[in-house]
DNA sequence: CATGAATGAGTATTCATTCAT
DNA sequence: CATGAATGAATACTCATTCAT
């Protein structure tokens, strides 16, 4: 078993470093802004090669925006133990979505450029609905239970991913340190914001 | 007052068509995204004619980028009665911003889009600064009186644009209706994350 | 009739202006590195002027080739003193063609670049060849007097216009003063060149 | 010799084929006069093909000439064995250059369109100088010896070169029979030319 | 007559994609 | 499987020419 994983194909190997490349390019520059022949430059690997394990430069960043957006969820909508308080649930949440921001802050930097490209296919942006609708159910839960005010959740949709992603965004500025501090600090705001009294 | 509307240049009519038509574009696709000849094509005009009212794509961008970036400073910025408490301070601020936002949403999406673009020159970045440093320095003031928490301007910053940004593009996407009410919701939430006590 | 000629049309000015400053412009950089806009702006007057004068750019050259083949054919083909010696024809035109190539490097350099190209029509093509035969017809003569060797009367052309075309050439890099003395010690090498005996 | 043969890499022979359908549009149109397409079409390749073996246009051109002028540099500056009198080496030279002329009259008519292209850079410019600076220093030598006299080296360069060229341009028009004779008896007058006594 | 804004075909160059090796 | 040379459509930009003022 332990030799079955080892034995992980370099193919896929170039496979994540083709992703990885791409990610580190198009985070800054965009879909159009950033030529194929340059991630296969930065990959290590010749133009072709890009070709054997993405038919398009399309389905690249299909793939990519998939692989991002399927481990931000994965981080943030991991199961959460039932009958916690809505201040704890919402702590939960918040601490998971900064703890990935700062460990990826080029995936929420990508994310955040390429959600509304023309390029992303259905099953792109039905994850993208995965995400929305888990959060507007947790802030309805919240209001029935009376801990959050009588507030649009995608309104609050809004206002959370537009803090994690302008702390981001200004962090890699650097007008701005996002360490557990500054998560915590602005924890302690946005709960300010929505909850009840 | 017939003769003032005679007096308004046909070539400046162009130029705004062109600003006009850019906007239009580069707001959903980005820069690489939009070609010159589309510009045109939507501004109806031919692609020469780009060229005499913009040097290059990059002026055009930097242009219509100043241009925008000049109104929202000139509509949020506007000069405001001393004395005022905090609270109406902030009030203003944001309803300046939303009431700009709600009608030039793309104006909006198309400068949060651009923030970062390697094409915009130091003018263009100048204007950005501007707005920073302004909405620093009233949280700043803010804070000396004793009415906003003890948060990093920066921090305060990256809310409030970011909740703004947010609306704009809820709404665009339809899942939000960003009116009036939405704006004094948003307002009243900010306020409650920022404010003492 | 004094007054008549003082009247010289201020269009003939701009003509001539245009023939100018073409001149300088097509000499160095060919017939298409130049632009029209460039030589209208040499000129000093609008783009759309210069169609006022001629109908094409085609037809810009054009004239000024036939202009500058005409002053150089006017002034090296004057009639000649019958009877004159062969060594002081040769004398005779030698210096009529470097005292043209002294006072009008540009004329020859231009003549000598556009010699051969595709857009000269038959009329500017036929005034090179009355240049030509002219020259073969006094080689012819001197052949027959006894006073030039035997040699191919194109040949005799070729090094003669080489020999004032490389002075012309050399002349406008710095590496050679082309004034009458070298003309004089140019005008020596060539009659010994071809002189019998 | 097969396998020899086998070897000449396909990539060498487009990058021959590109310089070869250079010359022939250049020579007769010159550098602006010439589309890239054009040149691809000539070498039967693609567009984009060109610039995987020339950067630019630019580049193009000067590798062209480089390739020429080296081409003629070696073949008319080859040593010359010690000890030869004047008018033998001056033959050795005339004999290198007309038949250099006569089996390149593309590359001769190139070189003499494109001497003072602003667009060449200084490695060929350098090449330039190098043949400059050879045969001033063959005349400068005969001069000393007593053999040729007292002619300024630059005059005696442009003299030869322009016969060689003058010789290869009416030869293309068809009006001159550029053959070994023909070679002979300009280099008998050349001699005449520049000889003592 | 003179102007210069407007035009769109044409130019150099790039880039997503294919395919023979 | 991997390569990178080859392709040609597409891009930003230029320029000869026209025409309303």
């Amino acid at each position: 078993m332990q030799t079955e994983k080892a034995k992980t194909k370099p193919a896929d190997d170039k496979r994540e470093k083709l992703l990885e490349a791409a990610l580190g390019l198009f985070e800054t520059r965009g879909y159009d802004g950033v030529a194929v022949p340059e991630i296969a430059a930065k990959a290590g690997v010749a133009v072709g090669t890009v070709y054997r394990y993405f038919e398009t430069k399309d389905a690249l960043v299909n793939a990519l925006y998939r692989s991002l957006k399927q481990s931000y969820n994965t981080a943030v909508l991991a199961p959460i133990e039932p009958g916690l308080p809505t201040r704890e649930i919402f702590s939960l949440y918040w601490q998971r979505m900064t703890l990935f921001a700062r460990e990826n802050p080029r995936a929420i930097r990508f994310m955040d450029l390429h959600h509304h490209g023309a390029y992303l296919d259905d099953e792109s942006r039905a994850l993208s609905k995965t995400y929305a609708k888990a959060a507007e159910s947790f802030v309805r839960d919240g209001r029935r239970r009376g801990d959050i005010r009588d507030l649009d959740p995608v309104m609050v949709v809004a206002l959370m991913w537009g803090a994690a992603a302008g702390l981001t965004k200004f962090s890699a500025s650097g007008s701005l340190k996002f360490d557990a501090h500054a998560s915590d600090a602005m924890e302690d705001a946005l709960w300010r914001a929505i909850a009840n009294d």
